[in-house]
DNA sequence: GGTTGGCAAATGAGCCGCCATTCATTACAG
DNA sequence: CTGTAATGAATGGCGGCTCATTTGCCAACC
């Protein structure tokens, strides 16, 4: 039913692992088509069999990872009320992504910000709709007491989001590898109780 | 004495200040020397007078950048000795870089994470400098008692950083303006009171 | 079973445009 | 006149994408 050259089909997918190892390796500018052909076993042509071009390969990819990424936040949602807690998973989903992944985190931390236009225009909406997810749960924490509220949501959104996107980053340089869920602790300890030790 | 064509000349900055714009509006693969060349009012032999590659201009304008960022904060490190009052300076000449060169910001927060090689060896050398400076006005701080010291130092560093360089970057993608000052009392006062209305 | 025709999938050489860099030439100052 | 600075057309290589061709498969028919 659905054209064989779609989602399902085996190929689609090697081409696309393909293509996140290469462009990991060498960044999206460096990466011809003709290596990512290579890499996947495929012939060049081949790629414009199953994805209309260069762009859209990366951008599938990309989708797909953001994709499972609110799907399993909003699947545990269901069952998991408290804003603390919350954070706490999204934060712990977010630095687990390297060990998922290396490779599409790598991608993430180098290609995702870029400017090439195409690259910085969908890529936007993927973070814009994670900082949405996170304030949402900082007001809830707000109205409930549990959160100060004389902070802008906005402004913690984004330093949570900075935070663990910097831990990550300094991750995927170094090489170095880390306990996702010990340091998404410290990192929501810091952020709930800061590391003043008296409160002004 | 210095080269004719060296960092004094006129036509060394304008070929630097060209540079950042156009890099700044359409990336670094998507900018042609020619097209830098026009910008700065030049022939596109003219660049290479001056600068060794294309490469090397960027390199330039990222290397100066930096220098000007480090020795501002050297010397106001002389006279401020307090580690809350230095991290708020750090925060603030961070923030505050994107009014005092907006196409520079652009440029640091879309290119230099990249991983074209030579753009991300160099650059990680500056940030890793950047959080050395953090990580050891945080050690101060844990030893005189004003901060917390079941944290690591480093963790903490990296969500410094991480928190305004993203607060920067989604003022740069929204076209946003903040006030710097502001801003970085909130991030620093979050740093170290956290949003927790209760320690545990 | 063997042959054939037809179709979808895959191939990869080649086209074409782009762009970093060079260098023979020109402009200009002193 | 001479040396230095500037020029910009030309070169060479690269790489995204196309498309004429091949491959592999299956059903139909002898």
């Amino acid at each position: 039913m659905s054209p064989s050259t779609g989602p399902g089909n085996e190929k689609y997918q090697r081409i696309l692992d393909a293509a996140v190892e290469v462009i990991a390796e060498n960044g999206y500018f460096n990466s011809p088509v003709s290596a990512i052909a290579a890499r996947a076993g495929v012939a060049d042509g081949t790629i414009y069999l199953y994805f209309k071009s260069k762009d859209d390969v990366l951008r599938t990819a990309i989708d797909n990872t953001f994709g499972r990424f609110y799907r399993q936040v909003e699947e545990r949602f269901q069952t998991m009320h408290g804003p603390r807690e919350q954070l706490e998973y999204i934060a712990c989903l977010h630095l687990e992504s390297v060990s998922v992944n290396r490779n599409m985190a790598i991608l993430m931390q180098t290609e995702m910000r870029q400017s090439a236009r195409f690259i910085a225009e969908f890529s936007h909406h993927h973070l814009v709709r994670y900082i949405q997810v996170v304030r949402e749960v900082i007001r809830r924490g707000q109205q409930q007491g549990i959160f100060r509220q004389d902070v802008s949501d906005g402004v913690v959104a984004h330093c949570m989001f900075g935070a663990i996107d910097e831990l990550l980053s300094s991750a995927v340089f170094t090489n170095r590898d880390y306990d996702a869920k010990a340091t998404s602790a410290q990192v929501i300890d810091v952020l709930l109780n800061g590391i003043g030790t008296d409160r002004s």
